[in-house]
DNA sequence: CTGAAAGCGCTAACAA
DNA sequence: TTGTTAGCGCTTTCAG
């Protein structure tokens, strides 16, 4: 028989007690089961525990000093595939370790995340990961710098991941990917192939993501010798409907490159669709590479040839470097990792002569 | 100056109360803000929760009776491009109601739902969504309704999201989609482009998402006057490789069918996969349908004719009548909705004179 | 092995 | 306008 609350509220350790006869310490130490207990006084506090539907108020227990360790995660969009994937390995990793995970998604908004960052503080989440990348300028170091010592004073953590660490001694972990070493191997990938001419697709100025990439394309040209054309670096964003739109506008002037190195896989999808609409044929008449390895580039057609980025591992490792510090199994030495690219090569570039 | 606690704890309000000379039910006036406060006093309330870095504690907040709202969502796998629209819907809704919302991926595992299920009680949740398809079985529906009346006990409300209700008289929310009716239409159009034999791909006996669709392609053959052929239903699983496998090996056995209706977009994006490295043109050869309208769908090549489910929607459904009906706006009767879906088609289906 | 009681940090009467 | 204080539900000494 399972009895209901009276009057809207679920019953107490107190309710629990009552029903089976004893003092509240005992009912405590059956849940808890770290405490001898009679054998008989254990299964007439589980019978009552049963009866009443009785679930302990997890805040009460927060704040007797039993912590429910929590790992917060923070992106800006559920729906990207590449940070979906990162939020997989979070959760994974969390879930193995037996901590639970919240997930927010913040639409890019910095005022939620702020908010969000301020609610993480209050529940005295372990960690606090933030995915992503930023425009990276002196009002967000500053607010991050703030965040992390605010996190650390009630002994949580903020962790960043895919942005740049935030200052010196600032306790923050930071988990980087080598943005500028994949776009440095993908466009010498592009240079080997006889491209000369290649239009750079996206990005936002002042992004940290962006300027990785934008870095090693750039490197990767003056090592071939091959000046920069600022011509070729165009577009904004990260989303399909920004590489599509991009190649639209530029495909009204002409094609003046033989092949796009678009910024992400997302936006390198977008630039194909218009290519296919507007009769340009993908690599035949322009090759095109993306950026992130999403599942999606394995089956467009042609495959895109693209940087594979470790977003799963990514997730993995935020949660392992943090939980591992409060441990104490390693230190503030060990708080920054950056991990590798490499270059997976389809059917998306075709060789070509230079002219 | 930044003061930090000493001995690794957080200030509590007793110390910005001592720091500011004022009482503590003075500083928690101030922080609520709902209650007249000397602007002198407020002002130096203030300055030392800055200069102390104070944050409240929710725990302790919470038990003192002023509830952080928050909404728990379950889904198997936060990579599925579908559920992952659900989430942001959930997400969207429930931060336009400013509740924070935690996510939880479970991978399937009954264990690790339950564990979730049961920290969600604990933690008091406003609401539980639990998203996607499950077997629909007697033990399934007995701790499902348990579950319920378990969340209810403690102010809580179970919601269903494309399952099905659990049974008469559980307190839970159920907000469905139209899957049998998907099915019918575009197991229709197929038929009304001349095709007769369709091979059914994929689903697990037992899955209410696959017996809905799987009704509802029988319904149509059936209202064509066209035989169910059990040959033709095939393949278990929504994956992408569950499609790719199934269409492989229906292949080493000759093609004897004209049209394929794959359960998920996901599992058509498979047999598309294997159907390009036999050489099988689609849809010259084949016409293939799919189920979800995922992103994906638009590009594939050919584009995919598919369902359109609103997932987004859904998911924006359930926090909504969850919330609504826990204050009071809506009753019982309105806790259980199906929404609509509908074919959008593009180019993989071809017209073909039935033999 | 069991119980009584002192907090944990905060809010909200109730007093002043 | 401010302070005092009684809980909120649970854990955990400290005494039986």
């Amino acid at each position: 028989m399972v009895t209901e609350p009276t009057g809207r509220r679920a019953h107490t350790i107190r309710d629990v007690a009552e029903a089976a006869g004893v003092s509240v310490a005992t009912v405590s130490r059956v849940l808890a089961g770290n405490y001898p207990v009679a054998a008989k006084t254990r299964q007439r506090v589980q019978r009552s525990v049963r009866e009443l539907n009785y679930v302990v108020n997890t805040h009460a227990r927060a704040l007797a000093g039993v912590q429910t360790e929590t790992i917060a995660f923070m992106l800006n969009d559920l729906r990207g595939p590449s940070f979906a994937d990162a939020a997989h390995g979070v959760e994974q990793e969390a879930a193995g370790r037996g901590r639970l995970c919240l997930i927010c998604s913040t639409g890019g908004d910095p005022e939620r995340e702020q908010a969000f960052l301020m609610l993480m503080r209050e529940q005295r989440a372990s960690a606090v990961i933030v995915i992503g990348g930023v425009r990276d300028d002196a009002p967000y170091r500053e607010s991050m710098a703030e965040m992390a010592r605010s996190l650390q004073s009630v002994g949580s953590r903020l962790v960043l991941c895919g942005r740049p660490l935030v200052g010196d001694g600032v306790p923050a972990t930071v988990v980087e990917y080598d943005n500028e070493g994949g776009a440095y191997s993908i466009t010498t990938h592009l240079l080997a192939n006889g491209h000369r001419r290649i239009l750079f697709l996206g990005g936002d100025e002042g992004s940290t993501t962006s300027m990785g990439r934008l870095a090693g394309y750039r490197r990767a040209l003056t090592d071939f010798g091959v000046p920069v054309d600022p011509g070729l670096i165009e577009g904004r964003g990260f989303e399909r409907r920004d590489g599509y739109e991009t190649v639209r506008r530029r495909l009204d002037r002409g094609v003046d490159f033989t092949a796009v190195f678009a910024m992400t896989d997302m936006s390198a999808t977008g630039a194909l669709a218009a290519f296919d609409e507007a009769g340009v044929r993908v690599p035949e008449d322009v090759s095109l590479v993306g950026y992130d390895d999403i599942q999606l580039a394995a089956d467009l057609r042609p495959k895109l040839t693209t940087v594979h980025v470790p977003y799963e591992e990514l997730g993995r490792t935020a949660v392992r470097l943090a939980l591992d510090l409060r441990e104490g199994r390693i230190g503030e030495a060990d708080q920054h990792v950056v991990l590798g690219t490499h270059v997976v090569v389809r059917n998306s570039v075709s060789r070509r002569s230079p002219a």
